[in-house]
RNA sequence: GGACGGGUGGGUGAGUGGCUAAAACCAGCAGACUGUAAAUCUGCCGCUCCUUGCGGGCUACGAAGGUUCGAAUCCUUCCCCGUCCA
């Protein structure tokens, strides 16, 4: 009965290794597939997060979603909350000590990631844990314990560690605990597999060798490619600024999208589509081909991510909304109305405001020295006029809307409150 | 605990008494060209006030004091980091 729960293996493996970075090490996964076929039990796999911002982006999603097709072949995903492990912070690919993150900070971060994480996997079928569960339990005995388990020489191989050594940048004591206290999750779960980002390598490595130091069989493991952000050169991450939020808005969601280098769109379906290998390689074939044009492929990989989060129609709305704003510079339907106020300071006569002004009060610039420096660079427009007179002023006594453009990105309209 | 070296703008990193809001490079922003792509070219890139001027004021080179007409640069104390020794 139970045997005609999962896919034969071949079947599985193919599935699941796509866009995979490595299988450490391949045969064991495949024995472990081969196994839970023929017992009927489901493999628990498991991905770790640490909740330490509370929005999930892009390049979140890209192991989510290898966790996810683990759920559809029927196998037990447990998605685990570092809520522990977030107060210490992950040494990972980090060139300087974190500060620790508060209590309160990680348990706001690990509900909103909750959310967040449910637009990707089957929340009926998750497991959900928080590691604190039984890391806060843990004594200073078993710390001294868990330590013992490992050398420091190991520890300090791992490239975090040793080019911060090499220049000369301080480790503190509790950074070399991180991977082996989150080790213990991996002994608590029981788990089979475990998956993470390449370089979250070493850490699973570790949670591997203790696994078989507590007497497990020891999990496989499966990285999955960091994701490259929208400039193209650096991973997807949320300090750098080159990322797209899984709960931005699909017109937003669709632009950063269509801004992205050519090269990357093909990582980028890879990683983040249902496509499959095949496909896109003939998409590739083609546009090198000039049979098809990478616009096109774009804009057909950004309406596909949109249609994950929010539809087909919302899909289709931000596609029209690019084409229209971009494509053929025109003023969006429901482009957004703000409201200006007139304040203290006065302008050359009484009711009238400085531009640079009027453009920090409407959030459109961060300072008005910035507010000068767009109008003088041409990058200003009012009611279809571009200003570049740093001295131009708006009249509030009269009670007008109008249109403002600034840079690309911002467009929209104002209402002067008399 | 001791000896030595170091802490500069978002990053790397120059600068050792005035010409330094601080070289250069990277990142970023804007304009041109485009497909809101890449590449390229041009300009900008602390804040603020106005009479928008190679204008005024303020803040900035770990922190606080001091020397000086004048300090990122000199002195003192403190904090932080690293290396070596114990």
């Amino acid at each position: 009965m139970t045997q005609t729960k999962f896919k034969p293996v071949e079947e599985q493996l193919a599935y699941l290794k796509k866009g995979v970075a490595e299988i450490i090490p391949e045969e064991e996964l495949k024995a472990s597939l081969a196994k839970s076929l023929k017992t009927g039990t489901p493999l628990r796999v498991y991905l770790g997060v640490d909740p330490t911002a509370p929005d999930i982006h892009l390049g979140h999603t890209v192991v989510l979603r290898k966790l996810k097709h683990f759920q559809d072949m029927g196998h037990t995903a447990v998605f685990l909350i570092g809520d522990f492990s977030a107060m210490i912070g992950d040494p990972t690919g980090v060139s300087e000590t974190r500060p620790p993150l508060t209590r309160e900070q990680v348990d706001a971060n690990a509900k909103t990631y909750l959310e967040q994480v449910f637009k990707i996997l089957n929340r009926e079928k998750t497991e959900v844990r928080y590691n604190s569960e039984w890391l806060s339990k843990m004594s200073a005995e078993d710390v001294v314990r868990l330590c013992s388990h490992y050398r420091l020489a190991r520890m300090l191989e791992r490239e975090d560690f040793s080019s911060r050594l090499d220049k000369g940048q301080p480790i503190s004591v509790h950074e070399i605990l991180y991977p082996l206290l989150t080790a213990i999750d991996a002994v608590k779960l029981q788990s089979d597999v475990e998956l993470g980002a390449t370089e979250q390598k070493f850490n699973l490595l570790v949670h591997r060798e203790i696994q078989r130091e507590y007497g497990l069989p020891g999990q496989a493991i499966l990285t999955m490619p960091i994701l490259v952000g929208l400039d193209g050169s650096r991973k997807m991450s949320k300090s750098l600024g080159n990322y797209v939020g899984i709960t931005e808005s699909p017109e937003d969601m669709f632009g950063k999208l269509m801004s992205i280098p050519d090269f990357l769109m093909w990582s980028y379906l890879q990683l983040l589509t249902d496509r499959t290998v095949n496909e896109i390689e003939n998409l590739k074939t083609n546009v090198q081909a000039g049979t098809a044009h990478p616009k096109q492929v774009k804009v057909s990989l950004a309406s596909e991510m949109v249609r994950e989060f929010y539809g087909e129609e919302a899909a289709l709305k931000a596609a029209a909304h690019f084409q229209r704003v971009f494509s053929d510079r025109q003023v969006p339907e429901d482009a957004p109305v703000k409201n200006l106020q007139p304040d203290n300071y006065t302008g050359s006569e009484p009711g009238k405001m400085k531009l640079s002004r009027a453009l920090l009060r409407l959030d459109a610039a961060p300072s008005r020295a910035e507010a000068e420096r767009l109008i003088k660079q041409g990058a200003v427009e009012l009611d279809e006029k571009v200003i570049t007179d740093p001295t131009y002023e708006i009249d509030l006594n009269v009670p007008q809307k109008h249109l403002l453009r600034v840079g690309k990105k911002q467009l929209f309209y104002f209402i002067v409150q008399g």
